[in-house]
DNA sequence: AATTTGATGACAGTCACTGACATAGCCCCT
DNA sequence: AGGGGCTATGTCAGTGACTGTCATCAAATT
């Protein structure tokens, strides 16, 4: 088990993620994953900002896939609705599969750290759609509101996704969030 | 100067807003904090739970009169319109004023760590304000989206009211803000 | 005046995180 | 094949946030 076994990175994040669920987030100690990736503590730190940035080292990729799909909009598309169509297509990119959502959600939702790291990667989504809305000629605040209104929406979907029974299509779950939002903010 | 001079904890609350301002939230030790408050590191933590929260202590406050605001509002108001009402009578609680305020935000503004923090204050007022809606009978998702939606109209509408020229009124830059949400929504 | 109560100080300890330097595996070049 | 550089990892020392514990002091209570 020299120095040199592939993907020190994933073993990091794979650990980390087995021991926030064995006896919780606090109880774990930066030095235990790394032991258990067999490395040190000093490249955990290498490879992740902090303890717990591990388990949120995906959000980038979603955000990117975000963007292109507002981006990728026809002109004609109502704001919001392209927001809505980037979230419904979103769905696709939890390959990792709802087993591991749940166990990760799982332990983000027993610790306050975890959730506002949780937020702060959402709100960094929202501010990226909400750039990108600008891109498509959408003034402010109009695109800041679409922006946020709709992780908004997507959020209450995920979790909806995330604590129904059985194997339900996230894709649907995120379409009837934003009917119920466009419901609700119609005034009734 | 003995032990008991009155009124530790906003002497801790004031003096660590200097420090924030003067030489940044990352620069300034929470012994420094105590120092010019005249006090030890051990009280600092006795009063706030860590080196943040020391800025938003009275973010309690401001849940405590929204939740009051929306469950005072007639059954005949929709929950959108009770959530929009409620965040216009809110700016009243910003007494300390726009320029403690402007100060106050942008230390936040500056550092990931407050960010974060002020997140989940929100996210804190939005779950009070959906759990009061479901108290006046709004089912879910329409409780969760309709808070969700009010407070990020807030956000907005704050940051605007902040970044402004001059002195804006917030009740009515709040007033706006629901009404562009109202319209993005609507497909617009 | 004695007692009790609550806030503060003092001190030691853990752990997240960082900077600096040493070392080991891998690739390229000759 | 061998040397030289590049990058990932290890080692070590240090800072600072935060906690547990116990002593101490001021004020309220009796």
């Amino acid at each position: 088990m020299g120095r040199w076994e592939p993907n020190a990175r994933g073993r990091l994040a794979e650990a980390a993620l087995e021991l926030y669920v064995e006896r919780g987030y606090e109880q774990t100690t930066v030095a235990e994953i790394a032991k258990r990736a067999g490395l040190t503590e000093r490249t955990f730190f290498r490879h992740f900002a902090d303890k717990r940035e591990v388990l949120f080292s995906g959000s980038d990729a979603l955000r990117e896939h975000l963007v292109n799909a507002v981006a990728g909009a026809p002109d004609s598309v109502a704001p919001i609705d392209a927001v809505a169509a980037a979230f419904e297509n979103v769905g696709v990119l939890f390959q990792e599969g709802r087993e591991r959502s749940l166990r990760r959600q799982a332990v983000i939702a027993a610790n306050a750290e975890l959730r506002e790291r949780e937020l702060i990667k959402l709100a960094w989504w929202s501010a990226a759609l909400a750039d990108t809305l600008r891109r498509r000629g959408v003034a402010d605040p109009a695109a800041s509101l679409a922006a946020e209104a709709g992780v908004a929406a997507f959020k209450i979907a995920f979790e909806r996704w995330i604590s129904g029974p059985g194997e339900p299509d996230l894709a649907q779950i995120v379409r009837e969030s934003f009917d119920e939002l466009k419901a609700v903010t119609a005034g009734r």
